[in-house]
DNA sequence: CGCTCCTGGCTATAAACCAT
DNA sequence: ATGGTTTATAGCCAGGAGCG
């Protein structure tokens, strides 16, 4: 039996500083997307971050001569299960601050496979900017025949809301000869951006956008249709975090979500998600959650003797009656799948769901009762932060109790 | 454990630069 | 001159290591 795979989610975090925040649950509740590349992880070689149902990748820096710590680094978590549909690349890129792996066409059920960079370009004025625009167009342009695009991560680029693709207007008829023939210039779908503001790496990502046909997702998409800020500091605030695909998979797009600001980092969690038509084996079925219960009701007998009248039903009952299951442990799960998705959507249909509560937590000291108070305290502000970046005194009282989070965070811990 | 030092990372702002 | 834009600098903050 297989199970589908109808969207995929990719998320993208500068988390400055992974420190110890994957054995945080609520750190991992925020990466339990099904790849999530983490950015600035600060880690050396051979860092000790496993978690739970995940595989990673990683990549780190060379530590300067002096410097007590490691900087930049990425980690690249995905879900186990989809170990045979995605491939490191690792040769594309010597850069330290990119790495690229490949989604497969067939197993996602892609059109076209996808090449996917977790990245992160420094500030222009720091010692680790080494042309990192150049080296990204000429890696795209390596394997731009093969496959479509997506980049994420902190691109330290500010574009505000500048063009990332020439309007068609009579103003730019004498561009159109440097452009390439197949230059679709009727896309006009307008980007909004709460950052006001381009520097010098801004027009470089705006130039790669136009010339590798690359499209930003930040502002155009249910999820963020107004450019949030994507990271927050004492002094300011900014969009530096991206995510860009080729414009052939903009179709493909679900959503786009820049998450609310979080006491884990200065920089907010970027998600894109994206459809896709992909079948993976179902090899432990037993292992399927189940949260909920279907629950008769007295509108359930009418509702299943309409159903029944319905000619799919004994389609499917047919379909699994001709089925030839072979006759090995295989064979009986996948003949037991079959007839019990019968039976589960016939339940959807005519029964109500009841979920399960969840268990509460108990509230057992003062630490905890003190975090969760602080951290609903928090989060309020955190919204708030989002819906006004440049309110000032929300800003101060983001900042103080995230402060104040931490530390009860880290008192919590020692318990 | 808490304090201090160091580094990287980032913004804002002032200063320099440019075309008119 | 002037007004907008680009570049360089100052300053702030947080995390990690070292030390007592």
């Amino acid at each position: 039996m297989f199970s589908s795979i109808d969207s995929i989610s990719i998320s993208s975090w500068n988390v400055h500083g992974l420190g110890q925040k994957h054995r945080d649950p609520d750190f991992l509740e925020l990466i339990n997307h099904d790849i999530n590349i983490l950015i600035e992880t600060w880690k050396g070689v051979e860092p000790d971050v496993q978690i739970p149902e995940y595989n990673y990748y990683c990549k780190q820096r060379t530590k300067a001569n002096k410097a007590k710590r490691n900087s930049g680094g990425i980690i690249v978590y995905y879900k186990k299960k989809f170990e045979k549909g995605i491939t490191y690349l690792k040769n594309v890129t010597k850069s330290q601050n990119r790495l690229w792996m490949k989604l497969d066409k067939s197993f996602f059920g892609l059109q076209d496979d996808l090449y996917i960079c977790g990245i992160y370009i420094p500030p222009k004025n720091s010692p680790h900017y080494n042309n990192e625009y150049e080296g990204l167009e000429s890696e795209i342009s390596f394997l731009s025949s093969k496959g479509n695009f997506l980049l994420m991560g902190d691109f330290n680029s500010r574009v505000s809301n500048y063009s990332d693709f020439v309007a068609n207007d009579e103003n730019n008829i004498n561009l159109t000869h440097i452009l390439p023939d197949n230059y679709k210039s009727d896309f006009q779908l307008t980007r909004k951006s709460q950052d006001k503001i381009i520097n010098p790496q801004g027009r470089d990502l705006l130039d790669l956008c136009v010339s590798a046909q690359l499209r930003i997702l930040n502002g155009r998409f249910i999820g963020d249709l107004l450019g949030n800020m994507t990271f927050f500091s004492m002094k300011g605030c900014s969009v530096v975090d991206y995510a860009i695909t080729s414009e052939s998979l903009l179709s493909s797009v679900n959503y786009f979500i820049v998450k609310t600001p979080s006491y884990f980092s200065d920089h907010n969690q970027i998600v894109t998600h994206l459809k896709c038509d992909g079948k993976l084996p179902n090899i432990n079925n037993i292992n399927k959650k189940i949260d909920f219960e279907f629950k008769w009701t007295n509108t359930s007998k009418l509702l299943l003797e309409n159903e029944l009248n319905e000619k799919y039903i004994y389609e499917e009952l047919n379909n699994f009656q001709q089925t030839n299951f072979e006759n090995t442990q295989d064979g009986l799960n996948r003949a037991t799948d079959l007839i019990s998705d019968i039976y589960i959507t016939l339940s959807h249909k005519c029964m109500r769901k009841r979920y399960f509560k969840k268990k509460r937590k108990r509230i057992s000291n003062w630490t905890d009762s003190n975090f969760f108070a602080l951290r609903s305290t928090f989060n309020l502000y955190s919204k708030k932060l989002k819906l006004s970046p440049f309110d000032q005194s929300i800003r101060l009282k983001y900042f103080f109790y995230s402060k104040q989070l931490k530390t009860v965070s880290k008192l919590k811990k020692r318990i």
